[in-house]
RNA sequence: GCCGGAAUGGCGGAAUUGGCAGACGCCCGGGACUUAAAAUCCCGUGAGACUCAAAUCUCGUGCCGGUUCAAGCCCGGUUUCCGGCACCA
């Protein structure tokens, strides 16, 4: 007999919701824990198939704490300003609000369909003004601080879009969104100086509990470097200062490079011979988009400064020095000293250029390449370095140039400010007012939350202004200051900041006095464990830790870090092994899934389908499998007999399943903890089961299957005090039962399987081996040989050695 | 180019971290039930050799080599694939 899904599922999200089983309690008494999955970014679309699965996975967390008897937090809510909510806007001409309202709608039910056990009455959504008016007041508070400020510069813009993008919204050169090609231009931004907090966002790695690829990925991006910054003398007068990690190669730098937006270079305007051919080549790197200088990056090009000359401070020798677009304004000092015998850029500028190259460091073969390696190399034609390794040296130049002044040691970071104004509508209002005499005046508290006016048309203007810039009833205002006529910042945040800070709110959501009371902080404290995608890596991860420094720093929360443990789940594929997307037509939607199978079969087939962290292909047949165990264990009702106590027979195989279950949540192993089960239902079958031993499967099934469990726990009579069973305690195992009495053991003969004995556990080594001879098939194949080892591992294999 | 990760049956994937390779599931084959089909239940299922069959043996974790009584796991080399960063001095 087959369960009915359909009534079961819908019977249980009622009641749980009725019983307000999975509301978080702020001040609790019990032991806290906060289980957090990345909120959805409510799409037209509705919830891919993808999105179950780090719900599930947490779910399943969230669940065994209740039931380990902790006061669990598990919130969700919606990251619902963005981009393709407002492009459908403009093309429906709808209100983004409005959009943004019927897709919540749709992924609520969605969510809810899941029997995920979120706490709904925390829901948050960015857009609410409720909420914004807190992004807003954090933006604020950093402005206060210096840490908000506005620049003109060259920004990446998307010409699709019409858009500024950050560096991080830039993908292989062109829009991550649209595809579209990105340029350079010139703008006038708010910035926020997320490299103030370079180090400690680094250092902060070291005590956290996150997985090492994504450590890995935000210690590549942060991407720090030691070095030195070295003072080159020119001829014209003005020093050079060029950043290095190589000053031990000082004695090999031929010429010099820098950036063609140096702004030494309108310096020199006079002095440069040939200032047109420099001017032209400022203007072509200029024009290139990103994607093109990547490009180009094989071919060096760039133009000599003639007429001016650099001064070797080492050696005192004069050397060339040239504009070339493979130097970045945006790192170091925007010019570098060239070494083209141990740096490949240089080397290959050198070729084109005809430049002298000079080996200072011994072991390669300059000639061929530029030999780089750090490890062996040994100074040559250095003067006072000849002879040392490439780490003394580093010392040893170092020390001599800042006994001379003429360098110091420094460190650089890759990572940089973090462009945060947009040219949009559909996102938080900026509460700055730009008054003629007072410059730049922030909102007051109580002017906030400062909302989205109404507008007719969201379309962006080729001018590169915020649609809001057309709205000049909302954009005139009074300076708060002065009372002049004064206008409103037009640009809005990017999605980035609603997510920056949303694991706080979720903590006290309906707070109107604060982000968060104090109360509530102090007693939720970090979130115990946070998965999403590794997208977010280096981005929502690194902002969001980034904003919670700040909020540490202005002693508005207790940690620095907001996230004691970060995991990440791989992504469903298609069936056919590649990205899922409507262009593939290899889409799987939730909804089907769940009509034809069930939600309890959904997420158990989403834990089932492989290694949680990898990648895994979706399969139309192999869901089936998942089906037909909850049916199978859906008919043990029916095969149960009576019993109060856990069967004799079944009580080892349960203990085990207990103990693999409990610990395999932890670890992420989901797949191998549905094996298990699978394997004690398959024992079920085999050897019959009693309604004691059923109910410790329906236990430790209910975190991953909750609804046909609790379903079970009903019919079976196993209610007790009213309480559902996801009010139920997880069971503990005993150890003692776990353990085999007698064992199986493999015997080998010269490492080739032979024979297995049936040992009993722990016993010794002579008996084992008495054991393992006398079994007929070792004897034979040790027959007339000499046994030279024998080697017993404990109840694990027998080895005999024979000659 | 640099930094991560991976490679195991027809498929998704297991393997207590050096100890019976292939758990669990899918697919497939055979049988039972059925008028029949679906569903369900039972059996089989890495490849090969010898067998009527059973038994038995050999080979087998991308490739080459090493360490070890014993290697999917450790070491050296190599190929391919996936992900991230990418002129960061």
């Amino acid at each position: 007999m087959r369960y009915d899904y359909t009534t079961i599922e819908k019977k249980w999200q009622d009641k749980w919701e009725e019983a307000g089983v999975f509301h978080a309690k702020n001040g609790c008494e019990k032991p806290k824990y906060y289980a957090l999955i990345e909120f959805p970014y409510p799409s037209g679309q509705g919830l891919h198939i993808g999105h179950p699965r780090p719900y599930t996975a947490l779910d399943i967390v969230a669940r065994k704490r209740r039931m380990q008897g902790y006061n669990v937090l598990f919130p969700i809510g919606w990251d619902a300003f963005g981009l393709p909510t407002e492009n459908y806007a403009i093309k429906t001409k709808t209100q983004p609000a409005e959009i943004t309202q019927h897709n919540i709608k749709r992924f609520t039910r969605q969510c809810k369909a899941m029997g995920f056990s979120f706490d709904w009455s925390r829901e948050v959504n960015t857009t609410d003004p409720k909420y914004f008016k807190w992004t807003q007041w954090i933006f604020l508070k950093m402005f206060e601080k210096g840490l908000a400020y506005k620049k003109k510069m060259a920004v990446n813009w998307c010409t699709s879009c019409k858009i500024v993008l950050a560096n991080e919204e830039v993908v292989d050169g062109v829009c991550e969104r649209c595809g579209g090609t990105v340029i350079r231009k010139e703008k006038s931004q708010w910035i926020l100086k997320i490299t103030e907090y370079a180090q400690r966002l680094l250092d902060g790695l070291d005590t956290v509990d996150f997985i090492e690829r994504v450590k890995v990925a935000n210690r590549n991006w942060i991407g720090r470097s030691t070095g030195s910054e070295v003072d080159f003398a020119t001829t014209a007068g003005e020093t050079l200062k060029v950043y290095t990690t190589r000053p031990d190669t000082l004695f090999g730098a031929t010429y010099m490079v820098i950036s063609p937006e140096h702004p030494l270079v309108e310096k020199w305007a006079d002095i440069i011979e040939n200032f047109d051919e420099v001017k032209k080549y400022q203007e072509a790197s200029k024009r290139k988009s990103d994607f093109e200088r990547t490009e180009l990056a094989k071919d060096k090009t760039g133009v000599e400064l003639k007429g001016i000359k650099a001064i070797n401070p080492v050696n005192n020798k004069e050397i060339p020095i040239f504009i070339s677009d493979y130097v970045l304004m945006t790192y170091g000092t925007g010019a570098i000293m060239a070494v083209p015998g141990h740096d490949t850029r240089d080397w290959e500028f050198a070729k084109v250029f005809n430049l002298p190259i000079v080996e200072v460091v011994g072991g390669g073969d300059i000639e061929k390449e530029a030999f780089t390696d750090v490890e062996t190399g040994i100074l040559v034609n250095s003067d006072f370095l000849n002879g040392l390794e490439v780490e003394e040296a580093k010392k040893k130049i170092t020390e001599w140039l800042e006994e001379r002044n003429l360098g110091h040691p420094k460190v650089n970071f890759k990572l940089r400010d973090w462009v945060f104004s947009r040219q949009r509508y559909w996102g938080e209002p900026i509460p700055i007012i730009i008054c003629p005499k007072c410059g730049f005046v922030p909102l007051k508290e109580s002017d906030l939350p400062l909302e989205l006016p109404k507008v007719e048309s969201y379309e962006p203007t080729d001018t590169g202004e915020s649609p809001l810039a057309k709205v000049r009833d909302w954009v005139e205002v009074k300076c708060p200051i002065c009372g002049g006529d004064a206008e409103r910042e037009t640009d809005t945040m990017p999605n980035w900041a609603g997510s920056s800070w949303y694991y706080l709110r979720y903590m006290d959501p309906h707070n109107d006095k604060e982000f968060a009371s104090q109360e509530a902080i102090n007693y939720w404290g970090q979130v115990d464990w946070y998965n999403g995608g590794m997208e977010h890596a280096t981005l929502h991860l690194l902002y969001s830790r980034f904003w919670h420094k700040f909020l540490y720093d202005l002693g508005l929360v207790p940690y620095d870090e907001p996230y004691a443990k970060r995991t990440s789940h791989g992504m469903i594929m298609g069936e056919n092994g590649e990205k899922m997307s409507k262009s593939r037509g290899n889409v799987v939607n939730p909804d089907d899934v769940i009509a034809e199978y069930g939600t309890d079969t959904l997420r158990l087939y989403e834990m089932f389908i492989g290694d949680f962290e990898k990648a895994a292909p979706w399969s139309t047949t192999a869901i089936k499998g998942c089906k037909r165990f909850l049916d199978r264990v859906w008919v043990l009702t029916e095969l149960a007999t009576e019993g109060d106590e856990i069967s004799k027979a079944n009580e080892s195989s349960i203990h085990k399943t207990i103990k693999k279950v409990t610990e395999d949540i932890e670890t992420m192993k989901f797949n191998t903890a549905i094996a298990a089960m699978m394997s004690l239902v398959n024992e079920f079958y085999e050897k019959g089961c009693n309604k004691a031993d059923l109910r410790m499967l329906t236990i430790i099934l209910n975190p991953f299957a909750p609804h046909i469990t609790e379903e079970i726990w009903e019919s079976l009579g196993f209610v007790h005090d009213g309480l559902l069973l996801a009010q139920e305690t997880w069971p503990a195992y005993d150890e003692e039962k776990t353990i085999d009495n007698v064992i199986e053991v493999p015997v080998q003969v010269n490492g080739r399987l032979r024979a297995t004995v049936t040992l009993p556990m722990d016993c010794d080594k002579e008996e084992a081996i008495r054991t393992a001879i006398s079994d007929e098939k070792v004897a034979t194949a040790i027959e007339g040989k000499n046994i030279v080892k024998q080697i017993v591992v404990p109840n694990k294999i027998i080895n005999i050695v024979v000659k």
